[in-house]
DNA sequence: CAAGATTTGCAAATGAATAGCGTATTCCTT
DNA sequence: AAGGAATACGCTATTCATTTGCAAATCTTG
């Protein structure tokens, strides 16, 4: 079995998506710590990224048009609440969906596998 | 104010999408497209399914990894059900959000304006 | 049907993401 | 703590989806 080696770039990587809380592109997480340590590859922020997901450290969300961007994540199965005022992702669960399954099964025969949500609205500190 | 030219590439695009009813990549469009049309550019696709999107003709989705897809919608705001087996997408509607907006808004008060909801799961068909 | 507006096809450019490779770092055993 | 193997890193070059510039073709309206 592979052994992941803890450097101090991925954990910098780590601390970063951490402390932001926000969806981040790999662009802007290696302009970011670039300023710590010049050396930083963007080749390395995107494996790192890529490792990160696959750990389930992380989630991505890709836009029809530009980067992927990032966003450190803590609970399992959850959605996200994005602020469009300033980008701050929460965590939402979703006991919601149990009832929505039903309806749709009975409303169109479709059942229900997975699914995947992204509320936007304005958090906390910014309404 | 701008005048849209109804083409024959463009209908063809539009008829393509109307008959599948799954989301494709315009690649795959173009490929389908061109038994017909031989000449058809892939440029061409691109702009088309750009355009059609800002009339709201369709709705695209972006993987993480690879290239966005489209899918032609009839309904004003609504979601998509894929069948994970044979990617037939089916519109739903989205009442039941009306009730998790208050839960989201109570619970961690976040005020929610708009959401992206995808559904994963097998069709009446492919049951 | 002609004039003007819009679109097309082609080829070249862009830009995010990936891969190859030699060196550097981390881990583990002794 | 040192040595050696495994894993990562930085750098550069490459890939591939998507976009752009432009001259020629097509569409719409009068």
């Amino acid at each position: 079995m592979r052994t992941i080696y803890t450097t101090t770039t991925r954990r910098s990587i780590v601390d970063l998506l951490k402390s932001e809380k926000r969806y981040l592109t790999a662009n802007v997480i290696h302009r970011l710590l670039k300023a710590d340590n010049p050396k930083i590859a963007l080749s390395t922020v995107y494996r790192t990224l890529e490792l990160l997901e696959e750990l389930g450290a992380v989630s991505s969300r890709t836009e029809a048009v530009g980067e992927t961007s990032y966003v450190y994540c803590t609970e399992d199965h959850h959605h996200h609440a994005i602020c469009t005022t300033c980008g701050h992702v929460d965590e939402v669960d979703c006991g919601a969906m149990d009832q929505f399954k039903a309806t749709l099964l009975a409303q169109q025969a479709f059942a229900l596998d997975d699914h995947s949500v992204e509320f936007y609205g304005r958090c906390a500190r910014c309404r």
